[in-house]
DNA sequence: GGATGGACTTTCACCCAGTGAAACAGGCAT
DNA sequence: ATGCCTGTTTCACTGGGTGAAAGTCCATCC
């Protein structure tokens, strides 16, 4: 590159990425100079490179100069094929799930050291909960994270006891040693409880979802908000639902490779 | 840049986005060699530059080589806030709507000029059409489309003649006066049918929903597999739930400007 | 009212990051 | 053994990217 001073060894793209890695939950929309801030790159670059994201349609820019998620980024964002086929799969009996229980029905997968939800359902009743599609939330205090923890190589496990254990209500486990002992009753029983750890008045159990390998490849668990007898009561369905999952998985692997491609072309 | 030949005048970042364009529904995983073809850069180039985009999570890798979109964009795609606010106000209404009917329930937005269809409700027993969240179909053969078209720009709906009118079946509107007129009346009535032009067998309606501004920013629609009547019979539930959503999206703007903003940080 | 601070935009001399042909390596047909 | 395809690595060359600096616009403050 060029330029007559700044970091020097940074590429072009590692830029571009780092523009669009900026925009999250908290932050969906954001002005120029704030995307310089987060990103730490000086503003006329952005500018710039902002620029060309908009005329590409990964970014759109408003009236008043800030700048959102385009659209162009959501449709290429919904070819992601975990959480395409999972969900597909995954849908019909979460909400079988959601009839039984009318708790939050929640589809997470692991990414780096965090849960991300990839499907909920709520139906219009349920009551509100932190967790959102597209959002984040920590391995060690969730009924998924738990789960996603469990089954990940020994390395993350590490890398998230390093990272140290936020405590986040009073009941959130922070002790490395009693999170371990979680961990290994959770790969004994399939099943993952967590009882106020996230926020106070919320208990949940969550179950793994094994792909064609047997691998662990997402968690799905039932909150609701009460006592953590009825956590334990809907174990049983929230068992069935992630066993049924994980064999249509099985099954649609074998049997019809790609079925979906027949559709809609581009 | 540099480069001893080849197209100069090319953008890093719009090499990079190239790249991420090259995915599509109907190719949602490539090789290395295919995505320089659809491209047109040169297989080192792609190469180096999907090698970054794999190590920031936009692109995920197989041990066989091939390429697909990775969780990250799908994770930054589902920040997009014209669908996502739109969506979250829509799904009840379509869940009713599709409890009611039992059709394909499907919620569009304009992009360029093709129809992007955002959300789909079909549960479980629905008959299979070609549409798909994230897909797109023409928008002078659909339901959705034709709404979208009636009420763009008019340089859109010149540049949708110029383009020229595929036809897709033989029922397809492929007279540029006839589709005019067609406009007129969609304009006029706040309905769009749909007779096989897309698909034979599959006829739908559409409505209008509208913005805070009272611009129309989606089209709701429902497609059922039988005759033309079926398609009047739905039309006064789609017209109903079209206004409740515009209704809705109106009282949410003025409200709560960012009630959701609560919800989880990252 | 004019001074101050913040946001966004444009410019431009500097130069290094990006380039892609070419060569190499592996796989699979013929 | 030959051809053809894919993916990977190398490296001499150079023009696209750079960002401080200056300019513009608009609030807010004294």
């Amino acid at each position: 590159m060029a330029g007559n001073s700044g970091e020097p060894g940074r590429s072009v793209t590692s830029k571009v990425l780092a523009i669009l890695g900026a925009f999250s939950v908290a932050h969906s929309e954001l002005t120029l100079a704030q995307i310089a801030r987060r990103t730490g790159l000086p503003v006329p670059t952005v500018h710039r490179l902002a620029r060309e994201l908009v005329a590409w349609g990964g970014l759109e820019r408003l009236p008043d100069g800030t700048y959102r998620i385009g659209l162009r980024l959501w449709e290429i964002g919904s070819l992601a094929p975990q959480q395409r086929r999972i969900r597909q799969i995954a849908i019909p009996f979460m909400e079988d799930l959601y009839e039984a229980t009318h708790g939050n029905i929640q589809l997470a997968v692991r990414e780096g050291g965090e849960a991300l939800y990839i499907e909920k359902i709520s139906g219009r009743y349920a009551v509100p909960i932190v967790s959102r599609v597209g959002g984040r939330l920590p391995l060690h205090a969730t009924g998924v994270g738990k789960i996603l923890l469990a089954f990940a190589p020994q390395e993350v496990i590490d890398q998230v006891l390093t990272a140290g254990l936020a405590r986040l209500t009073p009941k959130t486990i922070v002790m490395p040693g009693k999170l371990l002992r979680a961990l290994a009753e959770v790969r004994r029983t399939g099943l993952a409880f967590c009882y106020e750890e996230m926020t106070l008045g919320s208990v949940s159990v969550a179950t793994p979802i094994h792909g064609p390998d047997q691998s662990v490849i997402a968690a799905l668990s039932i909150v609701v908000h009460s006592f953590p007898a009825d956590a334990q009561r809907f174990a049983p369905a929230v068992r069935t639902a992630g066993l049924g999952i994980s064999r249509q998985l099985a099954r649609m692997d074998s049997a019809a490779p790609e079925a979906f491609a027949r559709q809609v072309a581009r």
